[in-house]
DNA sequence: GCATGATCATGC
DNA sequence: GCATGATCATGC
């Protein structure tokens, strides 16, 4: 044994010996040793020079540590009480972002409920202390020719092993009301229920109902996971440069409380200043700026945040968006999203689609302002939400396969009519009751190319002076949530907590 | 009046 | 130059 297996500090220190090493001169190594394990035919793949089915992680535990991989519920090293991960990050625009979510352990919902107590509980076994080993995934290039890049131990600081224990809570409480199969990834803050399995249709019995629910896991979320990333282990290069807005991030919470509630905590913040106008606002939180951000800084600033983004809200993935209803009790404007790429879009499947899983993994806190008879507008209350599974799975899956057949197949139809207008045959908001797909650019102008090999027709042209410039190139897109939708949300929302 | 298409303002 | 968050404006 080339380490103390009942030992983490021993364990780490051999996981660190891989640094600086790709996955195939960890596998060489292993076959030039005559590592018994490598003998299994899985490993055909590595000389095949396809993506190794079994993952990096089985790699390193076979190949470096020397036992066989399996789906035990105990620890990878069971006498030392430590669990091993390798898992990737990715470049991005500014720095680096975890790229994927930490899965842990497949959730039982037969068995869970019965540990109350995160601490005794069979997930604790797996998320108590981690050895987590990263490696930089590059796109087109082969996972197993990556190196090893940062190796550590991990265990979880006291503030988000209190959030965790309300996350673990809220996901229990959702199998014991027999809800199982309405478990959502966006229904927690830093540890989720991701959807795990083969296909939408690997399902398992609950307890308390007998609908049949996803298969689903507990893992740590992509949003927590770049912020480990970031904070616990680039943070500590001595060459990395670190740049972004997230050095020294604004927190909700002060550094000496502890907060297991965080999101009641932020709607009792928010409440202090139910009934007030934008302008008393304004004054009140020393608000200067005019810009179209100015509800949701003024959100902000009552968290006691004065830039534009918190600690917290980033890691659970939570972003702000201000509401604004109109005297006439609607929503005036639908809400947009990042555009889409058309390109990648018709190379996607709905299970990996961008948009879906946007959805599944993201939480929105709502700030709700009301028009008065005056015409002034002010603020009502707050709340968290994520769109329900059967929502995303329904609805939203129908227009996102819509709009990529479309695009897929070359089927773009615009008319253009007498003033100029540019109309087109996507998904409309009156189609479809969740959402519709819209531009969202900077003009009409504002254009990226079509699938290759396919082209937009122009059915019909009334207009005199406008033609279309280039038929392989199409304003920018994006999903909207329907105005209407939103609505019927808070409304349901409101209706099962109080009276709004 | 509202749905859909067009565009704006800011910050990084 | 683009992402983000938002609002404006035409025409059915």
């Amino acid at each position: 044994m080339r380490y103390d297996e009942t030992d983490p500090i021993d364990i780490e220190r051999y996981g660190k010996e891989m640094i600086g090493m790709s996955f195939r001169e960890i596998f060489e190594r292993a076959v030039a040793e005559g590592n018994p394990l490598v003998a299994d035919k899985k490993y055909m793949d590595i000389h095949a020079d396809k993506n190794f089915k079994g993952g990096m992680g089985n790699l390193v535990e076979e190949c470096w540590f020397g036992y066989k991989a399996n789906s035990n519920p105990e620890p990878d090293f069971e006498k030392a009480g430590v669990e091993l991960k390798v898992t990737p990050y990715k470049a991005v625009k500014k720095g680096f972002s975890a790229k994927e979510r930490l899965v842990l352990t497949l959730i039982d919902y037969m068995e869970v409920y019965k540990e109350k107590d995160l601490l005794s509980s069979h997930l604790w076994k797996k998320l108590g202390c981690i050895l987590l080993a990263w490696y930089l995934h590059k796109d087109g290039q082969n996972d197993i020719d990556s190196t090893v890049d940062f190796v550590q131990l991990f265990t979880l600081p006291a503030e988000d092993l209190e959030i965790i224990k309300t996350d673990y809570r809220k996901i229990l409480a959702k199998i014991e009301a027999g809800k199982a199969e309405d478990l959502s990834e966006g229904d927690t803050l830093y540890l989720g229920a991701c959807t795990k399995g083969s296909s939408a249709k690997s399902v398992r019995k609950q307890p308390f109902s007998d609908v049949e629910a996803k298969q689903r896991a507990f893992s740590l979320k992509n949003s927590y996971m770049t912020y480990l990333l970031n904070e616990y282990i680039l943070k500590q290069q001595p060459t990395y440069h670190y740049e972004g807005q997230n050095r020294d991030e604004e927190s909700i919470i002060s550094s000496d409380v502890l907060v297991d509630d965080l999101e009641k905590y932020v709607q009792r913040k928010i409440a202090a200043y139910i009934g007030r106008s934008e302008d008393e606002l304004a004054v009140a939180l020393e608000m200067g700026s005019n810009a179209k951000n100015r509800y949701a800084m003024l959100a902000y600033r009552m968290l006691g945040i004065k830039g534009n983004s918190a600690q917290e809200f980033r890691k659970a993935n939570i972003v702000v968006k201000t509401i604004r209803i109109q005297k006439n009790g609607k929503i005036k404007e639908s809400m947009s999203f990042s555009p889409f790429d058309f390109q990648a879009l018709v190379k996607t499947e709905w299970e990996n689609s961008v948009f879906g899983n946007f959805l599944q993994e993201q939480r929105f806190f709502f700030v709700l302002f009301q028009e008065g008879e005056d015409g002034i507008y002010r603020l009502k209350g707050s709340c968290f939400w994520n769109m329900p599974y059967h929502d995303i799975e329904g609805p939203v899956r129908e227009v996102w396969e819509r709009t990529r057949d479309i695009f897929r197949d070359g089927k773009l139809m615009l008319d253009i009519t007498p003033g100029g207008l540019v109309r087109n045959n996507l998904p409309k908001a009156s189609d479809n009751m969740i959402c519709h797909v819209r531009p969202h650019g900077a003009d009409r102008s504002d254009m990226i190319p079509l699938p290759k090999g396919t082209h937009l027709t122009v059915r019909s042209n009334r207009s005199k002076d406008f033609e279309w410039p280039d038929d392989t190139m199409f304003s920018k897109q994006c999903f909207w949530l329907n105005n209407d939708y939103i609505l019927s949300q808070l409304r349901m929302h409101f209706a099962g907590t109080k009276k709004a």
